[in-house]
DNA sequence: TCGATACATCAACCTTTTTTGATACTTTGG
DNA sequence: CCAAAGTATCAAAAAAGGTTGATGTATCGA
């Protein structure tokens, strides 16, 4: 029995949404070498605050981020296990071992 | 050196982007087994026929699958490549090994 | 206590994506 | 040649997503 996407659909939908935004991704990049806050993250991708926000918010409802709040910053990092997660999927994904031509046999509708 | 998403950034949103659909991962998980003609997966998904060629095109464009014509047909097939894409991005989205905590160290902004 | 800083949230707006129904095109069987 | 089947495409409507600027809240230093 091969792995399959189809019993988590929708959380699969979900945490690819969370990654089909450049932005986003850039976020991820930036927290692949460790935790940051807010501001730096701001800094660097010179966004306006509150698009920042907004996006780390999808990361964080997708799973993908988590924040820690530490006097007035919070602090956004990685959650490996959702990372896990995706790799999953991206395995899940691949055609079955005995992708048989089904086609050949001709017959159609 | 450790590899990363930068390079490819609109790639990498433009793949996620096809995967955050549920129908269209219903569509690849039905292709994961080989080739299918459009009518094949319009009765399987009950999907309108139309909403179904918009997904399929989605895909196409991603390069996730590929067509072929044959009379009157169209059959879909996953493109093995653009998985493997997939895969290393979810290989390029881990966090670096030395994940150091870099802010113990206390400064930020 | 006050002002500034870091951040979240909200509403209004704009943009993109998705759905739907209609129409057009191509192929095939009669 | 005609009619039907299979599919793509298009335009309009609906829905979802993203941006912006304003406002609110908590914390910190003076």
């Amino acid at each position: 029995m091969t792995t399959a996407v189809a019993p988590n659909l929708s959380r699969a939908a979900e945490l690819f949404h969370a990654l089909s935004d450049e932005t986003r991704l850039e976020i991820l990049e930036m927290l692949r070498s460790g935790e940051r806050c807010v501001c730096e993250l701001t800094s660097d991708l010179d966004a306006a605050q509150s698009r920042l926000s907004f996006h780390l918010r999808v990361l964080r409802d997708a799973g993908l981020v988590s924040d820690r709040k530490e006097g007035r910053w919070s602090y956004y990092t990685i959650v490996p296990e959702a990372l896990a997660e995706i790799h999953d999927l991206s395995i899940a994904l691949q055609p079955t071992k005995r992708r048989r031509e089904l086609r050949i046999a001709g017959r159609c509708c």
